[in-house]
DNA sequence: CTGTATCCTCGCTGATACTG
DNA sequence: CAGTATCAGCGAGGATACAG
């Protein structure tokens, strides 16, 4: 079977779960989707992350070759980031999530609901 | 546009995230696929959870409306989970996750070691 | 503008032991 | 068998200030 080995606590299917369900990284891919952004662009897009957080987050997405860091030597300074081909390959997967989400939020608010 | 209030911090896709995120859920799901199951084989299937942990996890999930839970009065004890049909509906964006995993992590991981 | 540098807290996660 | 109780650690994430 396929899916077998995620029940192993060392597949490196865990490692894309991971990443995925970081707190900013589907946020990032998303405010990417239409082109490169600057640093500040992506933090006043992407709502309540701070410089330190947003910093680790796109830094950990470059070493996962999920995107891409541009330097402009000017003043002042301008860096741009920019998602990969594999980066871009990701929208899969996180539109099959978002596109279940809205499809289903209301049932699961009111299963919560339910219980109070 | 589509996925524009997902930056707002209160947007409630973010609910679906952290849950699909969280380090258990995916994986009961995927373990309840085939059918119900009972706590100490999905205690066992799934590698490295401990009771107290995988409690918590299905009681969340249980008040999404994910499963269900059905306690039979015998002795001993005996308690089946099973996915409800929302659940199940998971599948689909799970497997998106787990396809796209299987086919580009070899690119994340040769990403990784080129930074070395 | 694009980050670093510190400090700190919170809660997720786990280990272990015990109960109906 | 199916959990609950209790304690503990650790690290992601955040607040704030500062630098190149």
């Amino acid at each position: 079977m396929k899916h077998e080995d995620v029940f192993n606590p060392d597949c490196q299917v865990r490692l894309v779960l991971d990443r995925i369900g970081d707190k900013w990284s589907v946020l990032v891919v998303l405010a990417l989707r239409d082109g490169p952004r600057r640093f500040t662009g992506l933090r006043t897009t992407i709502g309540g992350v701070t410089p330190k957080v947003l910093t680790q987050t796109l830094r950990a997405m470059e070493r996962d070759g999920l995107l891409t860091r541009r330097v402009f030597a000017e003043v002042p300074p301008r860096v741009e980031y920019e998602l990969t081909p594999l980066g871009l390959s990701l929208h899969a997967p996180i539109d099959a999530i978002t596109d279940w989400a809205e499809a289903h939020l209301d049932e699961i608010v009111a299963a919560r609901e339910a219980t109070t």
